[in-house]
RNA sequence: GGCGCUAUCGUCUAGGGGUUAGGACGGAAGAUUCUCAAUCUUCAAACCCGGGUUCGAUUCCCGGUAGCGCUACCA
């Protein structure tokens, strides 16, 4: 590793996206690793996935799964793969090479029992300061003698001592040493931290720019002396705003449900491009007002100076009602508009499985004309279930008679009509023009307007008052089908 | 507690020493179509507070407040 001084070989950036497998692919990481790709892909670079599961406690197969299921759904792909704990003897020597420099102690205290001992209102932030102090010498026979010890980073905490990077989002960040605790490099049980693997496998991987959630701003300070300590030049560094709950806080599964979860917006039927879309428009702006934007856009227009500093808030319902209201609004419209742009052969495409799965027998062809009479009408993928569904049904579920009931008129209005539209339809060709002109004729005929004739047809037919056009509707549905919901109707009425 | 970061409509954001503070979502009203949707038009809606610098601050500086983050042998 230590052959590789310049962070980047050809000039080229290497970025990584490094979750680590201790839960489902959360939305804040989904725009973690949309923003590390873009800005590879922008400039030409490499896309790294790495796994950082040096919490063996922790760690999940299952999680495993879930990012994998949640990158896949996203459809962006990566270049190189890795996985920490294949890595971990790197780690270690990095990690000794620091001790062996001075820059690090033994640290004999038994570990904490984790939460009970968090440092904070009692002030005693530097963990353990005899162990700092401890001689070499002693150090040494104990370990020999097989003592756990875990190993610490001597941060300088003389004054005036401070520590600096540049970071492409947060300008210029410094702090003093003196504010900067032991952290461990080492565990007692030999494995590494989270600090010393990810900036051991950033340099021996040579990461360009780690782009990053801005929870590990200060963690950067560490970094920072980690990287300088080993002997490599730091990467640069951009932190990302983060992603909070509209009441503010970090969003959680637990306190949050399932909307912090990158397959719920899959299986609610999100378009992978439109929740990237949305996801790039929180704490990121391309500056002339685009919204709506493909993924070719996106790359074309991505750059680290317009990623902005405050956190931004996913603006969904926290009681989750009805699944609509469960998103934020944005992200519905979004994809509503990217459904709207689909060519029909793509969205029919989509929409197959998701009416199949649902129980429906239906053929491409079939979906395939009926997905223009809907493709403006819905805003989830799923929608098409309830958008949709007579065309699919064999007999229509049970609906009020009185819907069929035409505005300004009344039941016998409504019996005329279906009575004349049965007649009329018995013979026409079904096709729009032909349809349009009989029942247009027909309604003259009865004396009503033209709403007040296609009312009681459209809800004989779709067993609703909202649906999509008349004409298109019935030429899809078919004859046989028409007549027999229609003289169904006419028998409700009686 | 310490340290750090942040602060423009309800939300996402643009802007920036002098602007009618712009766009979008959502909301309201209207137009249009056979309903709905889509589309179009219009309306309501914001610079956290206090000082300073300045002829002039929402913008720059300081302080306050609030929120968030870190403060683990988690990541």
């Amino acid at each position: 590793m230590t052959e590789s001084l310049t962070a980047s070989s050809n000039g080229k950036p290497r970025v990584r996206f490094a979750p680590s497998p201790t839960g489902f692919l959360h939305v804040g990481s989904a725009r973690t690793f949309i923003f590390n790709w873009l800005y590879a892909r922008r400039n030409g670079g490499t896309m790294i996935l790495r796994l950082d599961d040096t919490d063996v406690e922790r760690n999940t197969d299952a999680s495993v799964n879930s990012i994998f299921e949640g990158l896949k759904w996203l459809g962006l792909g990566w270049d190189e793969e890795y996985k920490q704990s294949a890595r971990l003897d790197l780690h270690r020597k990095i990690a000794w090479s620091i001790f062996e420099k001075g820059l690090a102690y033994r640290d004999f205290t038994p570990a904490h029992s984790g939460e009970s001992e968090r440092s904070g209102a009692q002030g005693t932030w530097l963990f353990n300061p005899g162990m700092r102090e401890l001689p070499g010498e002693e150090s040494d026979q104990r370990a020999a003698a097989g003592e756990p010890f875990a190993l610490r980073f001597r941060v300088p905490r003389e004054i005036g001592q401070v520590v600096r990077f540049t970071d492409a989002v947060y300008g210029e960040q410094a702090k003093a040493g003196a504010d900067i605790e032991d952290f461990a490099l080492l565990r007692s049980d030999g494995m590494p931290t989270y600090h010393l693997a990810s900036c051991a496998d950033d340099a021996d991987l040579r990461i360009s720019h780690i782009i990053r959630g801005q929870d590990h701003l200060t963690n950067t300070f560490k970094h920072v002396l980690i990287f300088e300590a080993a002997g490599f030049p730091p990467p640069q560094f951009a932190h990302l705003p983060l992603l909070v709950a509209p009441d503010g806080t970090k969003l959680s599964k637990r306190r949050h449900g399932p909307v912090v979860s990158v397959t719920t917006y899959r299986d609610a039927g999100f378009l992978a491009e439109a929740f990237i879309n949305f996801l790039c428009l929180l704490g990121w702006s391309p500056k002339n007002d685009r919204e709506q934007m493909s993924r070719q856009e996106l790359i074309d227009a991505f750059s680290l100076e317009g990623i902005n500093r405050a956190n931004a808030v996913v603006n969904f319902k926290e009681p989750a009602a009805t699944p609509e209201e469960t998103f934020d609004p944005k992200a519905v419209w979004l994809n509503a508009e990217h459904i709207r742009g689909l060519a029909i052969e793509d969205l029919s495409r989509s929409l197959l499985p998701i009416v199949q799965g649902a129980g429906f027998s239906v053929t491409p062809e079939k979906m395939l004309r009926v997905t223009p009479l809907i493709r403006e009408r819905i805003k989830l993928l799923r929608d098409v279930l309830t958008a949709a569904d007579f065309f699919f049904v064999e007999q229509l579920a049970p609906y009020d008679p009185a819907e069929l009931i035409p505005q300004k008129g009344d039941a016998a209005m409504a019996g005329r009509v279906l009575e004349k539209a049965q007649s009329v339809l018995a013979n026409v060709e079904f096709k729009h023009d032909p349809l349009d002109r009989a029942l247009r004729a027909a309604a003259q005929e009865l004396g009503v307007k033209a709403g007040q004739m296609f009312q009681p047809i459209r809800v004989a037919v779709c067993g609703r008052k909202n649906a999509p056009p008349l004409f298109e509707t019935l030429e899809v549905l078919g004859q046989a089908t028409t007549l027999a919901r229609i003289a169904q109707a006419i028998a409700k009425l009686g």
